[in-house]
RNA sequence: GCUGAGGUGGCGGAGUGGACAAACGCACGAGACUGUAAAUCUCGCGGCCGAAAGGCCUACAUAGGUUCGAAUCCUGUCCUCAGCA
């Protein structure tokens, strides 16, 4: 049976939750009492970028991620993996991916990402998921690519598995005590290669597997791609759908029985001034069956500036409950860091609702 | 009043005889963003027509002039700033 629950240090969460990045142990603009103000649950982190800011013996030092944000929450980290994608595929100048690892060459810093040293420096972190290190397709791979990628991505999970048992042993951690281990299906949009990693990995064992790749990202996901990678996977394991997505994505996929994501868009968004706001006047009235349960406001317009109503009725979150349209138009206009800080709370808040409505809501496919 | 400097697009500011509807900023407008190298990036920004290529029109204070050609040179007028009275 598939577990219903997320369970972490402090407590559980019920699936589905949404963890939005904390990439380098913050959310950018927020400080953590404002992540908890927006009911937010659990974050996640990234393995390369704390590896490379902090070090294994720096976070080692300040006792794991969570105690150094003084972050109550669930905590999952990230392997590096997506980096391969995001950095090195996309400009071969920052690093190479070899059968041994990645080597990142980056801002004056070149750092070898095992597997093994992704799983050590994760558990280090003491975060409640740990993710192996998977070799990212790139944008524009061939099949043949993608099953190298694929070959790859399984050899560098039994690794990770390894090193996360022994660390297990070692630490001696039970099987309550430790934290999750998430395998990663790449394998492009080929069917059978996603079926081959899927089945890969699950002989391996891990306590859930993450739908990873590019296939997800060039706009829109592939929602059929998802729905064979469900029913491949083995109906007790965690289905997380990384980097996912928009509002709608995660209402489709929480249909189809995913149960973790996380992504940037509410938080970067909210930056780039994109705030989510649903069509609905309260919070209570908002119906995620209806085809456009929610619009898209951009406060950065200077039409707003003379807007003295709030962002969204149907939101709770310090912007709406306190502050007008024209005075975050305003923030936005002189630059001021709390434009970003007010929208990131903003978008938090409306996938926190998002994510309620869903659990209590949703039926799943 | 005298002397000097100067008046360019919504703003700042290039350009000093042809490659100018005018660099570069800012402002404004639109778009992008999906396991975060992103408080970022892309596009548009005189008017009209066109999907585009492109075409036409009106513009560098103002009125004239010189020239094949003027934002650029000459003259008058108006205005701004600085210094001196």
């Amino acid at each position: 049976m598939k577990p219903k629950y997320f369970k972490f240090k402090y407590g559980r969460l019920k699936f589905p939750v949404f963890f939005p990045d904390a990439t380098r142990a913050v959310v950018r603009s927020l400080d953590t009492t404002d992540i908890e103000n927006t009911g937010t649950q659990g974050v996640l982190v990234n393995t390369y970028h704390l590896y490379k800011e902090i070090g294994l013996a720096g976070i080692q030092k300040y006792g794991g991620v969570r105690k150094f944000m003084d972050f109550k929450g669930a905590v999952i980290s990230d392997s590096g993996g997506f980096q391969v994608g995001s950095l090195i595929k996309k400009n071969p100048k920052l690093g190479k991916v070899t059968d041994e690892g990645v080597l990142f060459k980056l801002d004056n810093t070149r750092i070898m990402l095992t597997p093994e040293e992704s799983i050590r420096f994760q558990m280090s972190l003491g975060t409640d998921m740990v993710v192996v290190l998977d070799d990212f397709d790139a944008p524009d791979a061939s099949v043949l690519e993608n099953r190298n990628s694929v070959e790859r991505t399984i050899k560098w999970a039994e690794r990770s598995k390894k090193e996360f048992d022994r660390i297990c042993k070692i630490r001696n951690l039970s099987v309550s005590k430790r934290p999750y281990i998430l395998g990663v299906i790449q394998g492009g949009r080929d069917r059978l290669l996603r079926k081959y990693c899927i089945d890969a990995l699950s002989n391996i064992g891990f306590d859930g597997l993450g739908y990873g790749g590019e296939e997800k990202v060039k706009g829109s996901i592939n929602y059929d791609l998802a729905q064979f990678i469900r029913d491949s996977t083995p109906k007790d394991y965690i289905l997380y759908a990384l980097g996912v997505g928009t509002p709608q994505d995660i209402v489709a996929m929480s249909k189809l029985g995913y149960d973790i994501f996380d992504c940037v868009l509410p938080t970067r968004d909210a930056r780039h001034g994109r705030l989510y706001v649903y069509n609905s006047d309260s919070i209570k009235k908002i119906d995620l069956n209806e085809h456009n349960f929610y619009s898209t406001f951009n406060p950065d317009r200077q039409a707003n500036l003379s807007d003295n109503s709030p962002v969204s009725l149907a939101c709770d979150c310090l912007l709406c409950t306190r502050y007008s349209k024209a005075y975050l138009a305003h923030l936005f206009k002189i630059n001021d860091f709390s434009s970003a800080r007010l929208s990131t709370i903003h978008n938090l808040r409306f996938y926190s609702i998002l994510m309620e409505q869903i659990r209590n809501t949703i039926d799943k496919k």
